[in-house]
DNA sequence: CCCTGATTCGC
DNA sequence: GCGAATCAGG
C-alpha cells in the first residue's frame, strides 16, 4: 500500500487525535505501526500534544547556539517579512488544509502553554454495576477471580487485558482485573458474565 | 510479556 | 520516500 492523499490524511487526524501508531496501522490496514512512525516524521508531526500517551523527551531549552552571524559583505537580503505571528492564541486545528505541505516553518513559536489537552481516548470505562444486581453465585465467583487479578494500573490495560474495576477509584484501593480478555470482549471471562446479563435473568433481584 | 515512540539505514 | 530492524523506555 502506498500514502495516499486520503491514507495520509486519515494518519494525520488520527495521529493528532492522539491515537498510537499501532492504532493507526491497523485502521489504515496494510502498514505497520512502524511505516507509521515513519511517516509520521517524515511529515515532521511527531510531537503530538497533550498527556495522553508517553510523550516524554519534550526538552524544548536545548537550542543550538547559532553561531555568530558571521562577516557577510553580501547584500542584507530583505528578507520576506514573514511577520512574527503574535496571535497570543494558539489557535491551532490547522485541519481542512488540502496544501500539501508549505514550508518548515520554525518549530519553535512563541507559543504561551496553554495547550490543548487531549482527551485520552481510551475505552470508556465500563459502568460499576450495583452489587445488588449480580446474582450471589455470579458475584461469589467473581469475588473469587478476583483474588487472582493482575492488579493492573490503567496506564498498564491493553487490548487483551481485563478492564473490570476492582476497588475505590478515590482510594490507593482500586486497580483493574487484567486477567486474559475473552475473545472481542473487554472482560475476562468472569467480568463478561457479569457485565453482560440477559435482562431476563436479572429482573426482580433482591438481597 | 505487553505496549509506546524514535532512529537508523538499506532499499 | 519507505519501512523493517533496532533501540529505549513504560
Amino acid at each position: 500500500m502506498s500514502w495516499t492523499e486520503e491514507r495520509v490524511e486519515t494518519l494525520k487526524k488520527m495521529w493528532s487525535e492522539g491515537q498510537s501508531a499501532s492504532q493507526i496501522a491497523k485502521e489504515l490496514g496494510g502498514v505497520t505501526r512502524n511505516a507509521v512512525i515513519g511517516k509520521v516524521h517524515r511529515l515532521g508531526l511527531s510531537n503530538r500534544n497533550g498527556g495522553g500517551g508517553t510523550a516524554e523527551k519534550a526538552k524544548p531549552a536545548e537550542v543550538e547556539v547559532p553561531e555568530k552571524p558571521a562577516v557577510k559583505a553580501e547584500a542584507p537580503r530583505p528578507k520576506p517579512v514573514r511577520e512574527a505571528p503574535v496571535a497570543a492564541e494558539p489557535v491551532e486545528e490547522v485541519k481542512a488544509e488540502p496544501v500539501a505541505e508549505a514550508e518548515p516553518e520554525p518549530v519553535e513559536a512563541p507559543v504561551s502553554p496553554a495547550r490543548r489537552q487531549i482527551i485520552p481516548a481510551g475505552q470508556p470505562l465500563p459502568p460499576q454495576p450495583s452489587a445488588n444486581e449480580i446474582s450471589p453465585e455470579a458475584l461469589a465467583s467473581v469475588r473469587e477471580v478476583e483474588k487472582k487479578a493482575r492488579r493492573l494500573t490503567l496506564m498498564e490495560l491493553t487490548e487483551r487485558t481485563c478492564k473490570w474495576p476492582i476497588g475505590d477509584p478515590a482510594t490507593e484501593d482500586f486497580w483493574f482485573c487484567g486477567l486474559p480478555v475473552q475473545a472481542g470482549k473487554p472482560y475476562c471471562e468472569a467480568h463478561v458474565g457479569v457485565a453482560f446479563q440477559p435482562m431476563s435473568s436479572r429482573r426482580d433481584r433482591r438481597r
